[in-house]
DNA sequence: CGTACATCGCGTACACCGTACTCGAAGGAG
DNA sequence: CTCCTTCGAGTACGGTGTACGCGATGTACG
């Protein structure tokens, strides 16, 4: 059977395979993108490429170990564009590519904050932020650091976006009850003036749309970043 | 019946209540602390009450909503510090408390980074954070930012800890059988030279404790943060 | 005090889930 | 052609979230 990462041994010998482990891991991928994460069952995948649920446990040892498939064929189609040697620029494009994949695909900031992957796509990922890092003066654990704050600040944003893209199209996720619920509740929020904040958060909303406030954010933290680097003599 | 967030009418008549929504969250927290969030069921929990399954749907309408009253929970028992007035200090001791809070209930930081949970725990954190960042010549917009910057980045932190804390003794969510199959995967890894710094990660480990490379990092941070503030006339 | 009634407790039932076990089918190697 | 390995997938089991409904319960009112 194929281990997590490590795909089974091509022996030769036997019936060759009638999938893939690439074949399932999109086929969940479209069920996902079309039905949400929760859609996603071994019945329901299996279904999609016109088998039965127990054929995928030849090329998936689990469903945990589908759901970090599907993460790391998503993350391997952000694709790494060829560094600049402008390292604000090169990180610049990774968070934003990063960004539009996460929003393409809206379950996906849900599960890339969990346990991470570690399948060949994430860590080339990783490789490419980390040579783009290396040569700043950073120790290692710095360079690792900064990456990481990078792309937890990305997820976090888009977690963001997502959620008010889906409270203003009316129902995302929750369905229609959601909306139903939600509205006398920051109703009632906003009236008795406990969360002033809050409240100016819902009413004035926000100046920029989310475009531009990634774009700001983004320039602010490597900014900040850039501010915090050891001194070059 | 009780909505997300808003408690039940109250009317006076009728058969009192026998729990409440907060005995409700507690058991099932002290369920995800002991056997992990998957052993979190409607009939664990139940039974944990000693009742059935479908009584604590007269205090929760959702296991959705459960998980949220959770979170919320949780952030409620965080403590939020008077503020002191240097805005450094404040952001890193509620920083502080998230790290201890998420650590002590591992759970947590997976569940965090879904879809925020505005329960008022939540909101006055919110609150709280945005007081703090009141006054440095940031936009409402900027200083949102500022905070989720911040918040998601402890969250990305504690959870690569958690991860390494959990590799490190062995097991921790995927049982035995991770361990036997990560160890010659990360050997393969290594072994190919494909992934140089993750190679290099691994063997060099990190220099410094996660107490203090939380500290740093923190520290960082904020310097940054620091760095890209408008200028005070 | 009796009674009406709002509310709660929760058993039953259903559809669906992940997956252990199993065996027959399939196809390349010799 | 035969063997032997590997794959395909049905069956079955224990568990899940929750819709529905009914009987128990305690309060407010007559």
């Amino acid at each position: 059977m194929a281990q997590v990462w490590m795909p089974a041994p091509e022996s030769g010998r036997g019936r060759p395979p009638s999938y893939s482990r690439a074949q399932i891991a999109e086929a969940a991928i479209a069920i996902a993108d079309e039905h949400g994460i929760d859609a996603v069952s071994m019945r329901k995948v299996a279904a999609a490429l016109g088998t039965g649920a127990m054929s995928l446990y030849r090329y998936v040892e689990n469903k945990q170990a589908l759901c970090q498939m599907m993460l790391d064929h998503i993350v391997g189609e952000i694709g790494l564009p060829e560094p600049t040697g402008d390292w604000q620029a090169d990180l610049r494009a990774v968070a934003e590519r990063q960004r539009a994949t996460q929003l393409a695909h809206p379950w996906l900031a849900g599960m890339a904050a969990g346990r991470p992957a570690m399948g060949p796509n994430v860590l080339r990922m990783l490789e490419h932020s980390m040579a783009v890092l290396d040569g700043l003066g950073l120790s290692l654990e710095d360079m690792l650091e900064t990456y990481s704050l990078v792309s937890s600040w990305v997820n976090g944003f888009v977690q963001e976006e997502l959620t008010e893209r889906d409270i203003r199209r009316g129902t995302g996720l929750d369905e229609q009850g959601w909306q139903r619920s939600l509205a006398p509740h920051l109703e009632t929020l906003t009236a008795n003036g406990e969360y002033p904040y809050f409240t100016r958060i819902l009413r004035e909303g926000a100046d920029h749309d989310f475009d531009t406030r990634f774009t700001r954010g983004l320039t602010r933290i490597l900014t900040g970043i850039a501010a915090t680097l050891p001194p070059t003599p």
